[in-house]
DNA sequence: TTGTGTTTTATTGCCTCC
DNA sequence: GGAGGCAATAAAACACAA
């Protein structure tokens, strides 16, 4: 017997484990005849079938000669107390959910005429286990979701790490051939006879001259102050110039906000000054006066930074 | 034993379909 | 309009720790 309630000291103790009973259903105990006080839930021991299901096994113990009256009318006056299924009675009804979890009339009659319970109480236990079913199903699928959101932030956060090494490894570059460029220059002027201003090597329009405030001097002429003694020409790094030091040698491996993203793009403005460069890599214009991409194509920009 | 959380059985109300 | 399904809920039964 499934569960083991509390009223297992009678005859009708033990019907009543196996059957829900009205205590209002006076008449209908002892000539086992259908009844209805309009409820729905109300169970007979006779089945929608017709059959009097006590004769099933499952009632064989329930003998109503037994009983006196007085017994009788206390339990009947008791309040309706709910009753477990046997563990065989739900193994069955298992079994058959696993086949089909849906059940059409005819099964539902059979099934109750097999299980001695009433058509309306195996269509509850369907029903219930359908919802139970559903639930553990929405678990199971939440559970494969975020088994999957995880392996794709797994997969999205290496992305970022590797995006960020490769931007460094841009800006770094970019340092360098800015250096060279400007070294290459220098030689230029130093051997230049002719007064006046030199030839600026690199375009700048004049909108970039607004855009861009602080252009080397020499790319830029009149644009920068900035001296460094480390280096032939002073040692320019537009990243030191605005303050970062630590930033074009030290990438920010982390996570990026967008407010640092935002920053950081700010700071990068500076290095766009190398129109010559376009030129050589028009199929991929990682260093336009015009558009700055950090060595990126556009449609990478569009997303970045990724709102993590 | 008792308090508490979980599971199971059943009800109610609403919706859809025929 | 009745039958049946589902979601939400109630309440009894059960499990279990303190």
């Amino acid at each position: 017997m499934a569960g083991g309630g509390g009223c297992e000291g009678s005859a009708i103790a033990s019907l009543l484990q196996k059957q829900r009973v009205s205590p209002s259903s006076d008449a209908f105990f002892f000539y086992g005849s259908s009844f209805s006080v309009g409820s729905r839930s109300m169970v007979s021991f006779e089945d929608a079938s017709g059959v009097n299901v006590s004769k099933n096994p499952f009632f064989q113990a329930f003998d109503p000669h037994e009983i006196g009256e007085e017994e009788l009318d206390e339990y009947l006056h008791q309040p309706e107390k709910k009753r477990r299924l046997t563990t065989e009675q739900v193994h069955f009804l298992e079994k058959n959910f696993e086949l089909e979890n849906k059940l059409e009339p005819e099964r539902k009659i059979q099934l109750a005429k097999d299980l001695g319970l009433q058509p309306r109480q195996v269509a509850i236990w369907f029903q219930n286990r359908r919802a139970r079913w559903k639930t553990k199903h929405l678990e199971k699928e939440y559970e494969d979701l975020q088994a999957s959101y995880n392996s794709l932030k797994a997969d999205c956060d290496g992305l970022l790490k590797e995006n960020d090494k490769l931007k460094t490894e841009v800006l770094v570059l970019t340092d360098k051939l800015l250096i060279k460029a400007r070294g290459t220059q220098n030689s230029k002027l130093s051997n230049a006879s002719s007064p006046g201003p030199p030839e600026n090597p690199v375009a700048c329009s004049k909108g970039e001259e607004e855009r861009i405030s602080t252009v080397p001097e020499d790319v830029c002429p009149g644009k920068s102050e900035i001296s460094d003694s480390d280096s032939p020409n002073g040692g320019y790094s537009p990243l030191r110039e605005h303050g970062d030091s630590s930033y074009a040698f030290e990438p920010d491996l982390s996570d990026s906000s967008q407010d640092e993203d935002y920053t950081r793009n700010e700071n990068l403005q500076h290095l766009c000054v190398f129109p010559k460069l376009e030129e050589t890599r028009d199929d991929y214009p990682i260093l336009s006066t015009s558009s700055c991409h950090f060595g990126f194509p556009p449609e990478d920009q569009a997303s970045w930074p990724w709102p993590y």
